[in-house]
DNA sequence: TACCGGTACTCAGCAACACCAGGTAGCTCG
DNA sequence: CGAGCTACCTGGTGTTGCTGAGTACCGGTA
């Protein structure tokens, strides 16, 4: 990625956390592993788990502890209905900057050719 | 928009007034307008001005002082070759953005079954 | 003249978020 | 015991957008 993507990765990250517990549940460790196997490798990892408290205290997820096998026990995260409904939100905000983008980056702006 | 747009602009919103830049010079409150006229309702005017300012320290941008003819003499900003290859790095982590998240909307994530 | 509204820019203080750097703790292996 | 992996947490920092107010210049109107 780039300098810009910290800035960039406000507010956005969250969503992409959300929308990975959407197709299932995760603990901290495995999401920062994903995320880093995606290409997101400049996240640090205190970021994820700063994130998942956040999102834990707005009631947008469950949350349940399960004893690991390498290690102290998981937080395993899992979407809860009022998550889905926020992600859902996500989804119209991320699709309008999406489009105003793209018609930015094809040609311009109105007044183009 | 919603909620979420805040902190979502933050990092997107100079690359999209970079971009507007890119197509023609433009000066605050005619980016300001053009914002409001795309569906940005919710950003703030001081929000652009204060993003005109820190593009110029940067060196993004060349400014040229133009009087008008309703009211104080209008800051004229335009892309300079530095700006160009910024913009540059910005679409591409755009992109990568981007498509990390359109795999995330559809079909939920790698690990699949 | 005095006022209002539109144009155009500036500034101080605040909140949210990602980063950094470090710490705690459990487990296995040599 | 020490190293290394797993797994989570915390305090302080910098960047960014928002709020709300202010300055200034102009034309039209009463």
């Amino acid at each position: 990625m780039g300098r810009q993507a910290t800035e960039m990765l406000k507010g956005t990250l969250e969503g992409i956390v959300l929308a990975i517990l959407a197709g299932r549940s995760a603990y901290g460790y495995e999401i920062t592993a994903w995320l880093r196997d995606r290409g997101f490798t400049e996240i640090a990892e205190g970021t994820i788990y700063a994130l998942l408290v956040r999102i834990e205290q707005r009631g947008l997820v469950d949350v349940e502890k399960v004893p690991s096998e390498k290690g102290p026990p998981r937080k395993v995260y899992s979407l809860n209905d009022e998550g889905r409904e926020y992600l859902e939100e996500f989804w119209k905000t991320w699709s309008f900057l999406s489009e105003q983008l793209e018609q930015l980056r094809e040609g311009g702006n109105g007044s183009g050719h």
